[in-house]
DNA sequence: CTTTACAGACCGACTGTTCTGTTTTTATGA
DNA sequence: TCATAAAAACAGAACAGTCGGTCTGTAAAG
């Protein structure tokens, strides 16, 4: 509430580093073994750390993968041209979403966590609000930036929600796609279609912000 | 290889039926608890039997969600036109698609499995032969009954394809959408934008079999 | 001297699997 | 047709391993 951050002291960083270890090693299991498998042991082992750590920070396995979630989302806050640049074309973005965010350990793990919080009532009560908040920032800042065919704002977002609810579709799929080719295919097709219907603003206006 | 089923033996029929009565327990385990939390002892009191009979039947834990999955996905291969009656609009077979098959109780099974393949191997080489081979058939029976505004025939797979992946993915996002309103728009508009791109063969030459 | 950050032992509950009985069905052979 | 052995369909106990969570101990920071 008040002018937090004033110190960063010694504990307060040990902390913190202590955490990103703990959640990056958490990231890696959500990726590579699921979230059933996402146990206290493994991501101990994972980060190389002990088990006292973990549960000093998160008592629960809930508060871990959370933990972990928020900050994926934070990461995957930040659009792909941040840096100051015009957005890239709607065809481009879809693709380096996929490529880049989607289809990452990061993506991946993001997907365990929803499937997770469909039927894990604690992990969805820790998490629903900020993924919404999370969902309703995140077209925000996405959907300023494009203009559907229609022209209104209502749409534009309802494109982009149906390409993000697509692009995660495909990660369930990914393994029994017929072919690596196929795969691109429906990339494409889709980004076509997605293309014909979205475009950059023409009058954007580059909000300038102090980088770092 | 010879002239099966001759005797559907009294044997055949209890091992048939106590072989569905834990699949279907199975399902709704999978529906609401999620795959991790699917235990034997959870569909054996859901089934209300006992736990040698389903390690009876199932040996492992991945032979009894494969063999659910294989029996899930024979019920989801008849299509809902499946009456002899023409194929319905494109709009008409996406919300139906969503209504009756992906957001039901075996449709969330369906993509738990899908999401439990990922990283569980054991559970992937039992069933990926069989989730290919399913793909292809089902894109076969929609896909021989409409065509895309291209006129060729990858093109409409490529579209269904898309159809599937982003019903799948509106699934995982369905308990963090902003309104129930606002799902029911995504849906609408992505089944206008399919809309744009398919339709119903014209010239569909109905196959008249015997029912039942 | 108090609080925080970690270390690691400990625990009951539950997991998937294996195992041994018991009942029912089937195959056999005279 | 009917006794009987073999096989299949279940029932349920038993087991080692792992789970998430708690608990005490120790060193560093405040």
């Amino acid at each position: 509430m008040n002018i937090a951050s004033k110190k960063p002291s010694v504990q307060d960083r040990r902390s913190r580093d202590m955490r990103a270890k703990i959640c990056n090693a958490t990231v890696a299991c959500l990726d590579q073994l699921g979230y059933a498998e996402t146990t206290f042991a493994k991501v101990q082992a994972k980060a190389g750390i002990s088990r006292g750590a973990i549960t000093h920070h998160f008592p629960t396995k809930q508060a871990l993968v959370a933990a972990t979630a928020m900050r994926l989302l934070d990461n995957a806050q930040t659009p792909i041209w941040n840096r100051g640049r015009p957005p890239p074309p709607v065809y481009e973005l879809i693709m380096s979403s996929w490529a880049n965010i989607v289809n990452s350990s990061g993506g991946r793990a993001i997907v365990e966590i929803l499937v997770a919080c469909r039927t894990d009532t604690a992990l969805f009560g820790l998490l629903e609000q900020s993924l919404r908040d999370w969902d309703r920032s995140n077209l925000d800042l996405i959907s300023g930036q494009y203009v559907s065919v229609t022209g209104s704002r209502e749409d534009t977002d309802l494109l982009w929600s149906i390409a993000r609810n697509f692009l995660r579709g495909l990660l369930l799929h990914e393994k029994f796609v017929s072919s690596p080719e196929y795969l691109t295919q429906m990339m494409d097709r889709f980004a076509r279609m997605m293309e014909s219907q979205l475009q950059v603003l023409p009058e954007t206006q580059i909000q300038i912000e102090d980088a770092e």
